[in-house]
RNA sequence: GCCGGAGUGGCGGAAUGGCAGACGCACGCGACUCAAAAUCGCGCGGAGUUAACUCUCCUUGGGGGUUCAAGUCCCCCCUCCGGCACCA
C-alpha cells in the first residue's frame, strides 16, 4: 500500500474494473425490492460542468445507498440529444449536427466515467437515435389516434432575416437571439397536443405527490391556473350578435359600464366595417398587433383602447353599454371579451379613468352601511351587493351563486371553468429533431405514417444554407413521398417535434432500452415504474415535469403503463454559484470540471459538492473547501495506512465485545451512534451532515490510535470503526473506499457490500450528563445513571452546593425536569 | 403586485421548543524539520471579569408576543434570492 493517497491512478483503475465486472448492471429481480433512481439526462452541449456534477453526484449517492440497502436499483443515463445548438454549430462550423452531437456525447460519456457514477451503461439511450425516435414518433401517432394531436393556425415568432420561426426562448427582448433583427409574428399551421384535456387531472393529482417539493407543485398549480366563473352572453344592439364574456366576478355584473373585445376578436370585423371611424380603428388594431405578445401581456404596458361606436345590452339589467377594443384583453383566454367593472377591478378602473367611462359601485365593504360613491380605487374584496336589483344586501360570495343560478335558469349564462394552461405547440421549423410522422396528400389530406413504416428517418447529410430555413425542405427525397392511403404523390411534414416531447417518456424507455418491436415491454415497464427518486434542476419545474406527467397519464389511460404519475419523489437541487453569482462565460467565473478532476480527482470533487451545502440550496463554490475535502480523504488514507497490517489480520470474527474498558465501550458507542445518524440523514438526503458525521468519527479515531495499540480488543474496535467509515463513505467517494476496502483484506468490491447494521447494544449509555438551569440559564451540570426519574433528578439537583448557592435567598417557584436531559429551577 | 424560499461567527454551514455556532474553511499557537511544505495536536462569536481554575453579561435581519425554556411557535416590519405577472 502506498503511504500517500494518489487518486489519479486509483480512480481510473477502479472505473475500469467496475465497468469490466459490470457491477452496476441491473435486471428485474424476483425477491429484492426494486428502486428506480433517475437524474435528468443532459443535453450534450459539449462538456459537463460542475452544475451537472452536483445533480449526478446527488443521484449517485441515492442510488448507491439504496443498492447497499438491498434494493435492486435501476440507475441509467442517456442523452437529450436533439436541439438547436447542434444546428447553430452546423451553421457556424460547417459540421453536421449529428456528428457534432455524437462527438459531444463521447466526450461527456467519458466525463461521466471519470466521475465514477454508478450507471448501467448498457441502457444508455440517445433521443436522436432512430431506435429511440422511432418510438417518439409512434407516441405521436397514438396521440393522433386518440384525438389529442391536432393541427391549427397559430401565431409564431418569426425572424424576417433568418426566415425562420423562433422559440420563445430564442427571442431576447423582442430581437432574434442570433442576428438581433426585430422579431415579428406570423400565422402558421402548427401541431398541438391537447394537454388542456388533462388540466384538471394534472392539477388534482398534484395533491397525491407527497414526495415533491411544495414549491414545484405551487408553480405547476399557478401555471395551470384554474379559475371558476360564468360565461354570460351580452347581445350586440344593432345586429343581435352574441358576445359571450367570461368572468369570475359575476356578483359585480350590475356594475358593468362597458364591454371590451380583444383586437383579434372575431366580431371586431363585423362591428367596424362600414362604421364612420373604421380607418381610425383599423390603425389602432394594427398598432396593437405589432407589439409582441410578451410585451403586450406585461402589466407595465399602458392600457390603450378605442370605442367602436357599438353598444351591447347587459343581460341582467338590460342596460346598454359601449363596446370598446383594448390591448389588455387577450384573445386566447376565456372568450376574448371582457366586461368592464371599473368599481371592482383595478385594470378596468385604470382604463375607465383614462377614457372617462363611468364607475358604478355595486359591492359595498361589509363594515360600511352606505355605498361610497366617490372612489379613487377599485374595491376588489368581497362585500355586500348593492345597486343590483333583486340581489341587494346579499354578501358577494352568496351573491355569486345566486347570480349564476339566475343566469342559468334564464338561459343567459352558465358556470364555466377556465385555465391559463394552453395546448402544447410541438411543431418546430427545425432540422435537428424527430420528424413529425405525417404525410400531406392532395386527395386524402393529413395522413399519419403507418406504424410499420416508422421511423421516418432524418437525413444525416444535410446542407445548411444561410437562409436559416430547415434543410429538410431542400431534400426532395425526404419531402416527396407517396400517400400511405391512396398511393398517390404526397409531401412529408418537414417540421420536427419539440425536444420536450423526446424527454417526456425517456424514463419509460430506460426500462426496456433495446426493445425494438414496441416502445417497451409492459411487464418490465410496470415492474420499474414509477421512478422512485427523480433528481434535477428546478428550471424544469413546469415544462418538462408537466409534459412528462401528461404523457404518463395518457399512456396509463390507453393501458400502456399502469402508473398514473411518473415520479414518486422529486429532488430539485440548487444552483452552483461562484462569487455569489451563477457561473457564466460573460462573468468569467466558471469552474472547470476537467481541472478539478485533474487536480483533485472525482472523489474529492464529489465529496466537496455534497458537503458544502444541503442539496436543495444553492452552493457557493470554494477552492479552499475543495482542499478541505481532499485533506479529509488523505486523513482516512493515512489512518488505514497506519493500521493496515493489523486491520487486514483482525477480521470481524475475532472481535471481542465483552470485557471492554470504558474507553473502548465509548468508541464503539460512537461508531454506532454515527452509523445511526448517517443512516437517518441519508434517508432524508441531508448529505452535508452525513459527511460532517463521518468526519467527527474519523477525528475521534485519531484520538483513539494510541488506545488501539494497547491490546487486541481495542484494535478490533479500530477495525470495526474503519470498516464502518469506509462503508458509510462508499456512496460519496466510491474509488478511495473500494481501494482501501481491498487494502484491508476484502476481495469483493465495497459497492457490493451491504449497508452496516446499527448494534443497538453498543448504543446503551450508562452515564448521562444532565444540564442544570436556573431561570432558563445553564448554571451547572451533573452526571447520573441513564433513566433516572424526575423525582430523583429533582432531589439530586437541589442538593448540590452550586445550586444551593445560586438559589440561596430566593424562593423556588417551580422545578421542571426533563429526564435524561435537563432540570430547570425557576425562582421568584 | 402576487406566490414561494432564505437571513445564524471572518466564510460555507449545524441544531425532534431543552447546552446556539456541530463539521469544514480561514486564522493563531505548539510539535516534527536545518528550514519550509505536508502532517499531528491545541485554540478560535463578542464584551467584561479573575493571579488562576473561573465567573458574568450580550449574541441567530429588526420590533413585539406565547412559554419554565424560542434560531425553532405566533403577529408586524426590513433585506436578499427564485417563480408568476393585464388570465377578466
Amino acid at each position: 500500500m502506498k503511504n500517500k493517497y494518489d487518486f489519479g491512478e486509483l480512480e481510473s483503475k477502479w472505473q475500469t474494473a467496475w465497468e469490466e465486472e459490470g457491477i452496476y448492471h441491473v435486471n428485474p429481480h424476483e425477491t429484492k425490492p426494486k428502486y428506480y433512481a433517475l437524474e435528468m439526462f443532459p443535453y450534450p452541449s459539449g462538456r459537463l460542468h460542475v452544475g451537472h456534477t452536483r445533480n449526478y453526484a446527488i443521484g449517485d449517492v441515492i442510488a448507491r445507498f439504496r443498492r447497499m440497502n438491498g434494493f435492486c436499483v435501476l440507475h441509467p443515463m442517456g442523452w437529450d440529444a436533439f436541439g438547436l445548438p447542434a444546428e447553430n454549430a452546423a451553421i457556424e462550423r460547417g459540421i453536421q449536427p449529428s456528428q457534432w452531437t455524437s462527438g459531444n456525447i463521447q466526450h461527456m460519456r467519458s466525463q461521466f466515467m471519470r466521475l465514477g457514477l454508478s450507471y448501467d451503461w448498457r441502457r444508455e439511450v440517445a433521443s436522436c437515435h432512430p431506435g429511440y425516435y422511432k418510438w417518439t414518433q409512434w407516441l405521436f401517432l397514438q396521440l393522433l389516434k386518440h384525438g389529442l394531436a391536432y393541427r391549427k393556425k397559430a401565431q409564431v415568432n418569426w425572424c424576417p432575416k433568418c426566415q425562420t420561426v423562433l422559440a420563445n426562448e430564442q427571442v431576447v427582448e423582442g430581437l432574434c437571439e442570433r442576428c438581433d433583427t426585430e422579431v415579428t409574428k406570423k400565422e402558421l399551421e402548427q401541431w398541438f397536443f391537447k394537454i388542456t384535456d388533462y388540466a384538471d387531472r394534472l392539477l388534482e393529482n398534484l395533491e397525491t405527490l407527497e414526495g415533491w417539493p411544495e414549491k414545484v407543485k405551487i408553480m405547476q398549480k399557478n401555471w395551470i391556473g384554474r379559475s371558476e366563473g360564468v360565461e354570460v352572453v351580452f347581445k350586440l344592439k344593432d345586429t343581435g350578435d352574441d358576445i359571450p364574456v367570461f368572468t369570475t366576478r359575476h356578483d359585480t355584473i350590475f356594475g358593468v359600464t362597458y364591454l371590451v373585445l380583444a383586437p383579434e376578436h372575431p366580431l371586431v370585423e363585423k362591428i367596424i366595417s362600414g362604421s364612420p371611424r373604421e380607418q381610425e380603428i383599423r390603425k389602432f388594431i394594427a398598432g396593437v398587433s405589432r407589439v409582441s405578445e410578451i410585451d403586450r401581456t406585461s402589466e407595465l404596458t399602458e392600457k390603450i383602447g378605442i370605442a367602436t361606436g357599438a353598444y351591447a345590452a347587459n343581460p341582467m339589467s338590460g342596460q346598454e353599454v359601449p363596446v370598446w377594443i383594448a390591448n389588455y384583453v387577450l384573445p386566447h383566454y376565456g372568450t376574448g371579451a371582457v366586461m368592464g367593472v371599473p368599481a371592482h377591478d383595478m385594470r378596468d378602473f385604470e382604463f375607465a379613468k383614462k377614457y372617462g367611462l363611468p364607475v358604478k359601485v355595486v359591492i359595498v365593504p361589509p363594515d360600511q352601511a352606505h355605498c361610497q360613491c366617490e372612489t379613487n380605487e377599485a374595491y376588489e374584496e368581497p362585500g355586500v351587493m348593492a345597486n343590483s336589483p333583486g340581489f341587494d344586501g346579499m354578501p358577494s360570495d352568496k351573491g355569486k351563486n345566486a347570480v349564476a343560478e339566475f343566469m342559468e335558469s334564464h338561459g343567459i349564462g352558465k358556470r364555466t371553468v377556465n385555465y391559463k394552461l394552453r395546448d402544447w405547440l410541438i411543431s418546430r421549423q427545425r432540422y435537428w429533431g424527430a420528424p413529425i410522422p405525417i404525410v400531406y396528400c392532395d386527395s386524402c389530406g393529413i395522413v399519419g405514417v403507418p406504424e410499420e413504416d416508422l421511423p421516418v428517418e432524418l437525413p444525416l447529410d444535410v446542407e445548411f444554407r444561410p437562409t436559416g430555413q430547415s434543410p429538410l425542405n431542400d431534400i426532395p427525397e425526404f419531402v416527396n413521398t407517396t400517400c400511405p392511403k391512396c398511393g398517390g404523390p404526397a409531401r412529408r411534414e418537414t417540421d420536427t417535434m419539440d425536444t420536450f416531447m423526446c424527454s417526456s417518456w425517456y424514463f419509460i424507455r430506460f426500462t426496456c432500452p433495446r426493445t425494438d418491436d414496441r416502445p417497451w415491454d409492459p411487464d418490465t415497464a410496470n415492474y420499474w415504474l414509477p421512478v422512485d427518486q427523480y433528481t434535477g434542476g428546478v428550471e424544469h419545474a413546469i415544462l418538462h415535469l408537466m409534459y412528462s406527467r401528461f404523457f404518463t397519464m395518457f399512456l396509463s389511460d390507453i393501458g400502456l403503463i399502469k402508473t398514473k404519475e411518473p415520479f414518486a419523489r422529486l429532488l430539485t437541487q440548487g444552483m452552483v454559484l461562484k462569487d455569489g453569482a451563477k457561473m457564466s462565460k460573460s462573468k468569467g467565473n466558471i469552474v472547470s470540471l476537467e481541472e478539478m478532476l485533474d487536480k483533485y480527482g472525482a472523489d474529492t470533487t464529489r465529496l466537496f459538492i455534497l458537503f458544502a451545502s444541503p442539496p436543495e440550496r444553492d452552493l457557493e463554490w470554494s477552492d479552499q473547501g475543495v482542499e478541505g475535502a481532499s485533506r479529509f480523504l488523505g486523513r482516512i488514507w493515512r489512518l488505514v495506512y497506519e493500521f493496515q497490517n493489523e486491520l487486514a489480520s483482525y477480521d470481524s470474527a475475532q472481535r471481542e465485545r465483552s470485557g471492554l474498558t470504558s474507553e473502548e465501550k465509548e468508541m464503539r458507542r460512537r461508531i454506532h451512534a454515527t452509523l445511526q445518524k448517517v443512516t437517518q440523514d441519508l434517508e432524508r438526503y441531508s448529505f452535508n451532515t452525513v459527511v460532517a458525521g463521518i468526519m467527527e468519527l474519523v477525528n475521534a479515531l485519531y484520538q483513539f490510535r494510541d488506545v488501539a495499540r494497547t491490546r487486541r480488543e481495542a484494535m478490533g474496535i479500530m477495525g470495526e470503526a474503519v470498516r464502518t467509515v469506509l462503508l458509510m463513505l462508499a456512496p460519496f467517494a466510491p474509488h478511495i473506499t473500494d481501494e482501501l476496502w481491498h487494502e484491508i483484506g476484502y476481495k469483493r468490491s465495497i459497492h457490493e457490500e451491504n449497508w452496516p447494521a446499527v448494534d443497538e447494544s453498543a448504543l446503551v449509555e450508562t452515564q448521562i450528563e444532565i444540564v442544570i438551569q436556573v431561570n432558563g440559564r445553564v448554571r451547572d451540570r451533573m452526571h447520573v445513571a441513564k433513566g433516572r426519574d424526575s423525582e430523583y433528578l429533582r432531589r439530586e439537583v437541589l442538593a448540590r452546593d452550586r445550586v444551593k448557592e445560586l438559589v440561596e435567598d430566593k424562593d423556588i417557584r417551580e422545578v421542571f425536569v426533563v429526564p435524561d436531559r435537563l432540570v430547570n429551577i425557576v425562582t421568584s
